[in-house]
RNA sequence: CUGGGUGUAGCUCAGCAGGGUCAGAGUGCCGCGCUUGGAACGCGGAGGCCGCAAGUUCGAAUCUUGCCACCCAGACCA
């Protein structure tokens, strides 16, 4: 979210992320609203970080909305890295695209259908298939412009019967969605494989376990569908694994996304892992030993598939192959629940005070707690502190409010940023503040200059994956 | 969509069985005082078309009917 460079607020996608409490748009609530029935809904509202608009959609507050930002930031640069390539599709789509695929009558009343003011049938966008297929097959008409992956990530909306569990299963949701183009279905399995790996990393950036498991795989069969699923214990699914899959580290960022990459998922795909509905007890005793057995909760928040000519067949989408032949592209699609990641974070990184978040998708890295506001020193030493840390390029979120102590313990704790700084007279005048880590709790009294410090390198440490 | 439930202050709720000082509490919010290291305390105050609409009645948050919204269980699912 914050540029790496050097650069100044005039650098567009610049976002000092440093704030002041007192300007801040944080409305966090004592009690837990009763429409919020797990975890992740509760804290999520207590924490002001989003509000209901409607059943399933939601309005993302300031402290909401930049988490979703950082979650989306890291989605995209693991989509970039692994070779896609950003653009962006609308919202709304025209019924008659769906017509050629064929899904306009296939799809149920999850779509949300109307018409314009010309009485013109449209759709929120589920999903994007039949209009990337249009774009591409409009564009490319030579296998020399395969292999491609275009990914965007953008508002759906499905009219889910019953929404439920906050923004985890909302109607109106965020989602980064990838189309695979290729030549052939052995070209394919290697565009699927990069997106495979570009999961692996995409979620180990955001502090989750993420195991990938074999998923139905639709019309086309084979073994190309899996569904990442991450571990959390109010997951919404029963799930079952090796337990050596729980300890596989994710492939480092130097992966070479253009060599073989079918050694590295063997590791992921070797071991018995799958969710309920494909779970298989006699094959699970007979594969993993006891000792290795694990039967948790789970939450999807990644879903890969080929589907090779699917919608290229219908839709006419074929490119000229070096004999001259017509041949209809081989597709897969891979999507990432950006907004229900959110939750899903929170399900699995929280305690009995609040949310805890890991450093990458925290909404500020740091907040700084001045004890006693209007206290001359304290204003001064916390001054100086969130000066300091601004240049080290940390975020910070400084609460300069007048509330009493405890009040802004509960709070930080509440919104869970990864560290606080507690600046307090007493501690001042023994030279000394409190650096406290949210998740262990941990504490420790330094001088302000070596606690900055130590929070630079702190914070630093984590915000890479390892 | 089927079944169940709930709508009263920003949030959590009481009050409805037997209509009538019932517009209430806690918390949050505003002011003052006293406080100041884990959601202090005291006093004062603002805040509600009791989900909406019809109806019964002298009188309805309370009873009847209809509607709407939201929540939960199921089927469905990034």
């Amino acid at each position: 979210m914050r540029c790496r460079r050097a650069c100044s607020d005039t650098c567009p996608t610049f976002d000092q992320g440093f704030m002041r409490l007192s300007r801040f748009f944080l409305p966090v609530l004592r009690e837990t609203p009763k429409e919020a029935e797990i975890v992740s809904h509760q804290l999520m509202l207590r924490a002001g970080m989003i509000r209901q608009s409607s059943a399933g959609i939601y309005s993302w507050l300031p402290l909401g909305f930049r988490v979703l930002k950082k979650i989306e930031q890291i989605v995209r640069e693991e989509q970039d890295r692994a070779g896609a390539i950003e653009l962006l599709m609308p919202t709304l789509q025209q019924a008659d695209l769906w017509r050629e695929s064929g899904r306009y009558d296939a799809y149920g009343p999850e779509m949300l259908r109307f018409k314009d003011r010309h009485e013109r049938e449209m759709l929120y966008g589920p999903t994007n298939e039949e209009l990337i297929t249009q774009i591409f097959r409009d564009s490319i008409k030579s296998y020399r412009d395969l292999p491609r992956n275009l990914y965007h990530i953008q508002w759906k909306f499905r009219d889910e019967v019953r929404p439920r569990f906050g923004v985890m299963r909302g109607r109106e949701f965020l989602m980064k969605d990838a189309y695979s183009f290729d030549l052939t279905a052995e070209a394919a399995r290697h565009s699927y494989n990069k997106m495979f790996v570009a999961y692996l990393r995409t979620f180990a950036r955001m502090g989750l376990k993420s195991i990938p498991m074999a998923a139905e795989t639709g019309p086309i069969g084979g073994d190309l569908s899996h569904e990442f699923i991450i571990l959390a214990e109010t997951g919404e699914s029963q799930v079952y694994c090796h337990a050596d899959l729980v300890e596989t580290r994710a492939p480092p960022a130097d992966v070479d996304f253009d060599g073989d990459l079918a050694p590295l998922i063997g590791q992921w795909t070797g071991r018995y892992a799958a969710t309920d509905e494909k779970h298989d007890q006699a094959r699970f005793e007979a594969e993993v030993p006891a000792d290795k057995r694990v039967s948790a909760r789970g939450i999807e928040v990644g879903h890969i598939f080929f589907f090779g000519s699917k919608y290229s067949e219908p839709m006419g989408c074929r490119v000229q192959g070096p004999d001259g032949s017509m041949i209809a592209v081989q597709m897969g699609s891979y999507g990432v629940g950006v907004s229900r990641l959110a939750g899903a974070i929170i399900e699995a990184s929280h305690d009995a005070s609040g949310l805890v978040w890991p450093v990458p998708v925290a909404p500020y890295e740091v907040g700084l707690i001045n004890l006693k506001a209007a206290d001359k020193d304290t204003d001064k030493a916390c001054a100086d502190i969130y000066a300091k840390l601004e240049r080290a390029g940390v975020s910070v979120l400084y609460d300069d409010t007048d509330e009493r102590a405890g009040a802004k313990f509960a709070t930080m704790d509440l919104i869970g940023l990864p560290f606080q700084l507690i600046v307090g007279p007493k501690g001042l005048k023994s030279g000394e503040i409190e650096v406290k880590e949210r998740k262990s709790g941990e504490r420790m009294n330094l001088a302000p200059d070596a606690a900055v410090k130590r929070l630079v390198e702190l914070v630093s440490a984590r915000r890479v994956l390892a």
